[in-house]
DNA sequence: AAAATAGTGTCTTTCAGACAGTATACA
DNA sequence: TGTATACTGTCTGAAAGACACTATTTT
C-alpha cells in the first residue's frame, strides 16, 4: 500500500527524519508527598548547580530516549529519592516556554505517595523534607515555618498535585498509600485531613470508612504512648475503579 | 555566584548544550468531544499518510520549540479542526516507547469539548465525527455500527479523557461547554447521561442543577418539535474551583 | 481518681429516589 | 380527546453531623 508520495510504509519509515526540527527537551519531575504526625510534607533537594543555584527543587530528570516517562519517572524516583514500590501517577506536562532559562525543557510531572516509615529511612544528599501549606491557588513550601524559594514552576506541580490527590483519594484510596500496613482509624483520618487542609467530624469519618468494608481488624492494638489504645486495622484492597 | 565547576549561571547556561543527548520528540493530540442528539461523539480523521494509513486518528501535531503546550493544543485545534474559543484542557502524557514506528514520539494529550452547533458547522478534510462508547476499560469507536480501527493508542487517549470528564464533569461545570447558550433541563441531563452513559433520575437532577443556582432562565421557551415546551436557561458562570 | 482518647447509640437534618398529580403542547 | 413531555408536591429511606454517653488506658 502506497502513500500519496508513492512510498510503501517501511520506505517511508526509512526516510523520516526525526531530527528535521528543533524539538525540546523531555524531563520528569517528582512530587514525593508523605503525611508525617498529621503534617503533609514533600521531599524537596536543594539545587547546589546552576540555574536557579539554592532554589529547592522537586527530583527529576531528563527522560532516556529508550524508556517509558512511566519507567523514566520510577528509575528517578529510585535513583534520587532511594523508594521505590510506591504509589506513583502521572500527573500531567508542564511546559511554559521560559520555564528553564536552560533551553526549552517541557517536564511530565508526577507524583509519589510515601508512608513516612519509608520516607524518614530514606536518606540522600542534599534531601528535604519541607512542610506544604495550600493557601488560596498558591503553594508554600517551608520548614521549621521559614518559607523556601522553589526552583521554576515547581510550585505549580506541588499545587497541582494537592488538587488532583484531593479529587482522587476517594475513588483511588490514595491514603492507604501514605500509612503503614497497619493502622488506626485516627491515623487514617490525621491523613484524609492532612490532605484535604480540613477538619473533619470524627463519627461519620468513622462511620464511612467502617461500613465501606475496605478495612480488615488485626486484632491487635496500638503500642501506643496515648491514652485509651485504639484497634489497627488493614487495608483490604478490593474496590473497583470507574 | 559560582557552582561547582566555578562558572556564574551566565557561563554556565552560555555552555550549555541541549543536544547532548538523543531526545523523544514531541507532539499534542486533541480529543475533540461533542454531544449530537444525547449520542457522545469524536472527532477523527483517517490517515491518508504512513504510518498506519487508513486507520483514524486524533487530530495533532508536533509542539513548535517556540510555543508553549497549550499554545499548541489551540493552535492544532484551529489549524486541524477548524475550532476555536472551546473548553480545552490538557489530559495528560502518553509515552510508551513504541507508540509510533516512527521516530520515539511523547505525546500530550488534551481534549475539547465543544457545543454541537459549532463541531456541524466545521468541515475539515477527512475529519469525521465518530460515536464513542465505553465499555469495561476499553472505548468503541464507530461510525454507523461500523467500528474503526483506531492510530496507535488513541482509542486510550480517548478512554482516559472519557475518565477524567466523568470525575471533573460537576466540579469544573464541563457540560455547559458542551451546549449552546440557551439549553432546557432535558438537554442539560442528556448531556451528562452521555458522558456518564447511565441515566440519572429526572427528578433530582432537576432539583439538583436548580438548587445549585448555577443556571438564569430566560423567559423564553424551546420553539420545539417536541410536545409540551420546555424553558430555556443559561448558565451563570459563578462557582469556584477547590 | 483525673485526664485523655477510643468507641457506641441516637436524634435531627438533608437529600436522592420514587411516585402521584397537574400543565401545556401536538396529533 | 389522547398522548407525550414539562413541571410541581410529597413521602420515604439513607447518610452526615451533632451530641451524649461508655470504655480503657496512662499518670
Amino acid at each position: 500500500m502506497l502513500d500519496k508520495d508513492g512510498l510503501s510504509e517501511k520506505e517511508f519509515l526509512a526516510q523520516y527524519d526525526a531530527n528535521a526540527f528543533e524539538r525540546p527537551s523531555l524531563a520528569v519531575d517528582i512530587c514525593v508527598l508523605t503525611v508525617i504526625a498529621g503534617q503533609l510534607k514533600v521531599g524537596v533537594y536543594k539545587r547546589d548547580a546552576h540555574p536557579q543555584m539554592h532554589s529547592f527543587a522537586l527530583p527529576g530528570g531528563f527522560v532516556h530516549i529508550d524508556e517509558s516517562l512511566d519507567d523514566a519517572a520510577a528509575r528517578l524516583l529510585r535513583d534520587k529519592v532511594g523508594v521505590q514500590n510506591v504509589y506513583l501517577e502521572q500527573l500531567r506536562a508542564f511546559g511554559r516556554v521560559d520555564r528553564d532559562p536552560r533551553t526549552r525543557i517541557v517536564t511530565i510531572a508526577y507524583f509519589a505517595l510515601v508512608p513516612p516509615e519509608v520516607m524518614l529511612r530514606t536518606q540522600v544528599q542534599g534531601s528535604v523534607i519541607a512542610d506544604v501549606m495550600a493557601h488560596k491557588q498558591k503553594v508554600k513550601v517551608s520548614v521549621a515555618g521559614e518559607g523556601l524559594e522553589t526552583f521554576t514552576d515547581h510550585a505549580d506541580i506541588i499545587f497541582a498535585t494537592l488538587q488532583r490527590v484531593r479529587g482522587e483519594l476517594e475513588q483511588k484510596s490514595l491514603a492507604y498509600s501514605l500509612l503503614p500496613k497497619a493502622f488506626t482509624l485516627r491515623a487514617l483520618q490525621d491523613v484524609h485531613e492532612a490532605l484535604r487542609g480540613e477538619n473533619l467530624n470524627k463519627d461519620s469519618f468513622r462511620r464511612k470508612v467502617l461500613k465501606s468494608q475496605t478495612l480488615k481488624e488485626t486484632g491487635k492494638v496500638e503500642r501506643a504512648s496515648s491514652k485509651r489504645p485504639a484497634a489497627l486495622y488493614r487495608f483490604k484492597k478490593t474496590k473497583v475503579s470507574l
